[in-house]
DNA sequence: TAAGCGTGGTA
DNA sequence: TTACCAAGCTT
């Protein structure tokens, strides 16, 4: 859940999340549909998938046993190098640096260079203090997140400010294209308790088999029930809902509102729905 | 190597 | 308001 998510985020759907699936054959055993359902919200599905492949990797193939090494554990879906390096050093007390967005910036103005990420995977590793790698890692990663952030440093409250060879500095960041932005029209059609929704395509590459409300041409001359704005990836979205009948027009489903809550929404859909006090 | 993948917080 | 960016991974 925490790659490339901040803790704020995580935590609630975390605890949530450790109810519903509190053990790894629980996790295997589970629909997909279940857990993207709880996954609903953070974003980045994909993690959610591999998980749940994972899980079932570790209880068909090692008999529920979690791998315990960086390597072991970076053989498994959606573990990469960074997890696989904080799993094993932060659990298992592995001896292995981690680098993850807050390393790289304290390392890079620590050493007033624009190392490359091998480089930084090597000088990370020789910082690491031996006896206590997992409490090294973290501590690296939240000097990041609290002191040596990313606009404004607090090089004041640094506590290896006599050590740092940039005092703050840090190459400009290339600028990142500008977001598009984009109109969208969704209809809330409800009653009897129930709303329309409609599922996305199992091949989407957005968001694929999430349930969301259908989408209707605009500008009909009616004012919209509900606006807001929602950013997704690189699209920035004025969004409008009307309260219009669009079950004739779209292939979908009632969906009662009891169910809502165990059915993977994207983060859009839930906004909305939540704004409805549907949910 | 770089693009694609979600969403929310922050300045 | 806009733009950046977060405990990255896969293809």
């Amino acid at each position: 859940m925490l790659q490339q998510t901040r803790v704020g985020a995580v935590l609630e759907h975390y605890r949530r999340f450790l109810r519903r699936f509190p053990t790894v054959q629980k996790l295997a055993a589970a629909r997909e549909s279940s857990i993207l359902a709880a996954w609903s919200g953070l974003g980045y599905y994909r993690r959610a998938r591999m998980m749940h492949a994972a899980a079932k990797v570790i209880v068909k193939e090692q008999a529920g046993r979690f791998p315990a090494s960086a390597e072991q554990l970076s053989a498994l879906p959606g573990i990469g190098r960074y997890t696989a390096a904080a799993i094993a050093s932060i659990a298992f007390d592995e001896p292995t640096a981690v680098v993850d967005g807050n390393v790289k910036r304290v390392l890079r103005r620590l050493v007033a260079d624009n190392l490359s990420d091998e480089l930084l995977w090597e000088t990370a590793q020789e910082l690491l203090t031996q006896a206590r790698p997992g409490d090294f890692n973290q501590a690296m990663m939240e000097l990041g997140a609290t002191i040596c952030l990313p606009r404004q440093p607090r090089c004041s409250v640094c506590p290896v400010y006599e050590q740092c060879d940039s005092r703050g500095s840090l190459p400009k960041p290339k600028t990142l294209g500008r977001q598009n932005k984009r109109m969208i029209h969704y209809a809330l059609d409800c009653h009897n308790g129930s709303v329309f929704l409609v599922r996305r395509p199992k091949d989407a590459s957005l968001m694929p088999g999430m349930w969301e409300l259908p989408e209707i041409p605009g500008a009909n001359g009616v004012s919209p029930w509900l606006t807001l704005r929602h950013s997704i990836t690189v699209t920035d979205y004025q969004v409008a809902v009307s309260q219009v009948s669009a079950s004739d027009q779209s292939d979908g489903k009632w969906i009662s509102k009891g169910r809502l809550a165990r059915l993977p929404l994207t983060g859009l859909a839930r906004k909305i729905l939540r704004a409805a006090k549907l949910i």
